[in-house]
DNA sequence: ATAAATTTGTGCGTATGTATC
DNA sequence: GGATACATACGCACAAATTTA
């Protein structure tokens, strides 16, 4: 037998729902619920409390109870499901790609998507996360932030995985949470283009990498690995370090000084496609012609890579598909109640895609 | 002198948000509570109730009442304004950089986004709506679906309205509801492209509109307008209209049989530059040389006016700035409690951009 | 325009049920 | 099993806002 405040309220959602009351409809008084019901008032006012608080139905003193507008939604809303989705971008680099796998996998299986973006900042990841634990979310998509770092909102992330929240992790994953991560293998990215300019016959190598992201350090690791393979001994001068906010400030002269050096590098990989326009740029400057004097190679083989002159060599990895395949899991895991094992992680194979900004070394010794 | 029951309710609160108890933390039991403040049984409940569906404690009977572990940011949140957008798309054409001038304008504002897109597709706007009200949001910047016909979702609005939530339009406006609107002058811009083709000489006109977005409309009747200015009078097969959803279907087979008529037009005003690829392609396939047999002229400037081959004259408008412009519209009227006048709407210059896909008419009559 | 009636809001007391420790 | 602590439920009195006569 059920409460009796609760045979109360869901008499008064089931007004609601079948329009018996309009939304800002009058309802009975209190004293009218009363005998209706066969209850005391104490019973009606607990049921209408809960009501209130649930926005289904409002109170006036003095006047009465009323149905609330969106009363009538409120089923449906129960059925339409809600994605978040935190990543460090939204509209720049290779995010729309990414992104525009998640809408149209979500757009065809009714599920609402809510975007928010870092900029690759702690505070604002903390801020977001905060932001969508308050509201109602039914998975939660997330590429970390400053991921070569221990996450200082790892607290939150363990608030959604109490909670039962699917969750999985783009671009990089957490070493302290077992969820489901999709990213593409930056230390093998960092060999291939390695190993591409080795195999080009250039032996004075440098390497661009941002650490403060995971990605940046494995792909730093791969590159050194391959180096080390083919006996090139990485110097120190041959690894150029920066972060994030370092971009539109101290990395350019960084790059323009290492450039200038007399035994500067003959070939550069960069972390990604915007490092290598901007150290493009820098060369056109010097005056370095490229491919021929210099070779670069980048990473993500965006829309940039085609848009340069010359067209930028690069490591290619699917992104508009790591997209849909978040998407798609997170869905699989809010039908699964969020029950996964290691075979849900995808590490995506990346590619080397030859185009004219790198060629053979011939640099006079 | 505050009632009873609020004064214990702000005493708690305060516990939890100066951590004197501390997340999942025990406080007193009912009885002791009362004894504290002095006041019955029924107080404390009433109070306990309020804070149990403000989400600050929870209560396990039998056991006690505990501090829920978002009590302590409750208060921050309050300060954390949520600006939801919802567009047509989000992550295709030129979505990104409308979008990218809202990111980055209400990042440095410090205040959140929201997106949702609705795919052109007013079931998506009405499902999105309804979700975006029962979530906190204290703006909205809205880009309408289906512009060209009455909104369906009027009452939804009309809602937003109602509540003195800060809203305005991209792309389009309501006539039916008085917001502010940042959209371009899509008339101007028909006249430009016809005025542009007509200088060159070209008198078999083409165009081709989407109608099912006021935005289409507008630049038909501009094109039309201009026509008729220049004493070449619009006959039907000039004037080709399409929906959104004929786009991956029927449309491309109208344009083929459009460009393989006998007297077929010597130049085509696309609705926008991804009608001019997908024209563009067709021509190819037919053997039609771009520009010389056929000129071609789109409409954003977007990425793809400079990805094809010739490169897309086109009309440009300033889109990163609209988005900016947005944003900052949306940020003042928070502040300002909502309070515009015609003067907040923008209607943005569009601007001629000739490349290589126009070029005068050589074609014999 | 005012007073009375109505309706919701606050507050106290009591009894009994049920889950936890 | 017993004590404790929250949950449900009834009743009463008065306050405050609104509606109605």
């Amino acid at each position: 037998m059920k409460h009796k405040y609760e045979e109360v309220e869901e008499s008064i959602i089931n007004w609601a729902v079948t329009a018996k009351f309009k939304p800002h409809e009058k309802i009975p008084t209190e004293s009218e619920l009363m005998k209706m019901f066969n209850v005391s008032r104490h019973t009606i006012r607990k049921a209408i409390g809960d009501l209130v608080s649930m926005e289904y139905v409002y109170r006036i003193q003095g006047s009465g109870i009323y149905i609330s507008d969106l009363a009538e939604d409120k089923e449906n809303l129960k059925n339409t499901k809600n994605v978040a989705v935190l990543t460090t971008h939204i509209s720049n680099y290779i995010f729309p790609s990414i992104i525009k796998g998640m809408e149209d996998t979500l757009y065809l299986e009714s599920y609402s998507l809510l975007l928010s973006s870092t900029n690759n900042n702690v505070m604002f990841e903390n801020s977001n996360l905060k932001n969508l634990l308050a509201h109602k979310i039914d998975g939660l998509i997330l590429e970390p932030t400053k991921s070569a770092y221990p996450s200082q909102n790892i607290g939150y992330l363990n608030n959604i995985i109490s909670r039962n929240i699917p969750f999985v992790t783009i671009n990089a994953s957490y070493s302290e949470l077992n969820v489901p991560s999709l990213r593409v293998d930056d230390f093998k990215g960092g060999k291939l283009a390695a190993n591409h300019l080795i195999s080009l016959g250039h032996t004075r190598l440098m390497g661009i990498f941002k650490v403060d992201d995971s990605q940046g350090i494995n792909r730093m690791n791969g590159f050194i690995s391959e180096c080390q393979s083919n006996n090139i001994p990485p110097s120190p001068w041959q690894i150029l370090t920066y972060l994030s906010e370092e971009i539109g400030s101290s990395l350019p002269s960084k790059i323009e000084n290492a450039l200038k050096t007399k035994k500067r590098p003959t070939a550069i990989f960069c972390y990604n496609d915007e490092i290598a326009y901007i150290t493009l740029t820098i060369a056109n400057n010097l005056n370095i012609k490229i491919p021929e004097e210099l070779s670069i190679i980048g990473f993500d083989d965006s829309h940039l890579a085609v848009m340069m002159q010359p067209n930028l060599t690069s490591i290619s990895h699917p992104k508009e598909q790591m997209g849909k395949d978040a998407a798609n899991l997170i869905i699989k895991l809010i039908n699964n109640n969020n029950s996964f094992d290691a075979g849900d992680s995808i590490l995506y194979e990346p590619k080397l895609i030859v185009r004219e900004s790198t060629c053979k070394n011939i640099a006079k010794h």
